[in-house]
DNA sequence: TAGTGGTCTAGACCACGTA
DNA sequence: ACGTGGTCTAGACCACTAA
């Protein structure tokens, strides 16, 4: 037998496939599963806890557990920091900060981050560099009220200093492919129209919003994960 | 008090983020926590486990428990059906079958999925459509040992037959950016080059390769997540 | 080989939400 | 009201691996 959490969450899951219990179907309560298996609640429980969390099960109090009826697949994407992903790939890391001015931002960023239209943020354009070619445009809008200290951009890039200084709570990703503008692709080296891989990234503090990024990728670049 | 584990979970997240722990630093072992706030190890391991899932934390037996060098978001990406996804929107879903044939898949497909070169493989290009406009262009290519019977793909979409008769337990998935070429263009009713959001998808079955997939996503097209 | 995390158990109480 | 999942406890044994 030897029937652990994983062990359990593998027979579950064989009984889906097999349709033994089919998408919609409410399947046997913990302690039913419990007694069948031969083992504790808490180890059915961490085996169907994980399922529910991949999204194959939906689990609520008292009406039970039941087999996910939309078949979502749930992946984990790894985010690092620009920095760490260049060197990753064994290329040199390097970093030009474009422009740095206090300005108003467009009225979509003021609106994503909850701000009046007015406001005036900081606004920073930079370039992340792989062994010397241009390979992430970074186009990033600061809320000031954020920043206690003015650091100098010029020798951290904003990413970094933010992660070590204003611990964020809450972020939104988005990931969308763009065709890059006139602008971008002078500043990227590419030709005009290039298929860009845009990373559009917010986040607040709590309530208060800190920043709005978008990092705009050249041709190549992939995420990778696994199912 | 009432430390639950999510109450751990904060606190130590808490120390991480006032730099009382610092990133490399090795934490105290989760005996000694549970000491400290009065709860059974159980409840520490809890809140560390899940902060070692998000990135946050390194576990090792032994070693002990490290804060991570290296600041890693990790973001839940939902990969639904494209059927649900134009749905969900409220648009309504259709799909046609552009073409179904046997063939020899190019190499790069072969490779990945582990196949000779010269291997025979069902070859379907198909478009789904969203309020009858092209939405996605699907490139797929089936190992045909992996159908026992074989389905009539005009009716269904090869994805979810897939899913419903194939259960598969391993895949890759890809996310980038290309360029229209002219075909897609075509197909897909954009000028040639525009940006293109691709989802790459390999699948296997155990060690049996079952599908290599190409998803081609018309501008407009966001992947989106929260952290 | 010894220390640390990984997991299991048997029991308990509680929170939620359906009926 | 009551059935179900969510969590906590105190203790135990095991697996891994650094020293």
């Amino acid at each position: 037998m030897l029937a652990g959490w994983e062990d359990i969450r593998a027979e579950v899951l064989r009984r889906i496939r097999a349709h033994d219990w089919r998408p919609g179907d409410t399947i046997p309560t913990e302690e039913a599963l419990a007694l069948e298996f031969g083992v504790a609640r808490a180890t059915v429980n961490r085996a169907l806890r994980e399922l529910a969390e991949e999204g194959v099960l939906e689990r609520r109090r008292k009406a039970g557990t039941r087999v996910a009826l939309h078949p979502v697949r749930r992946a984990t994407l790894d985010i690092p920091l620009t920095r760490l992903e260049i060197e990753g790939r064994g290329q040199a890391y390097s970093y030009r900060l474009l422009s740095e001015e206090m300005a108003s931002p467009p009225p979509a960023v003021a609106a994503r981050l909850g701000l009046p239209q007015g406001a005036q943020m900081l606004h920073l354009v930079c370039l992340h560099l792989a062994d010397d070619r241009p390979a992430v445009l970074e186009d990033r809008w600061l809320n000031p009220e954020t920043l206690k200290v003015q650091p100098d951009f010029h020798l951290v890039s904003a990413n970094e200093w933010l992660l070590a200084n204003v611990p964020y709570t809450t972020g939104d990703i988005s990931l969308s492919a763009a065709n890059a503008t006139a602008d971008e692709a002078r500043l990227l080296d590419l030709p005009p129209g290039s298929a860009l891989f845009i990373i559009d990234r917010t986040t607040w503090d709590r309530d208060h919003p800190v920043t709005c990024v978008r990092l705009a990728h050249v041709p190549g670049f992939r995420m990778r994960t696994t199912v």
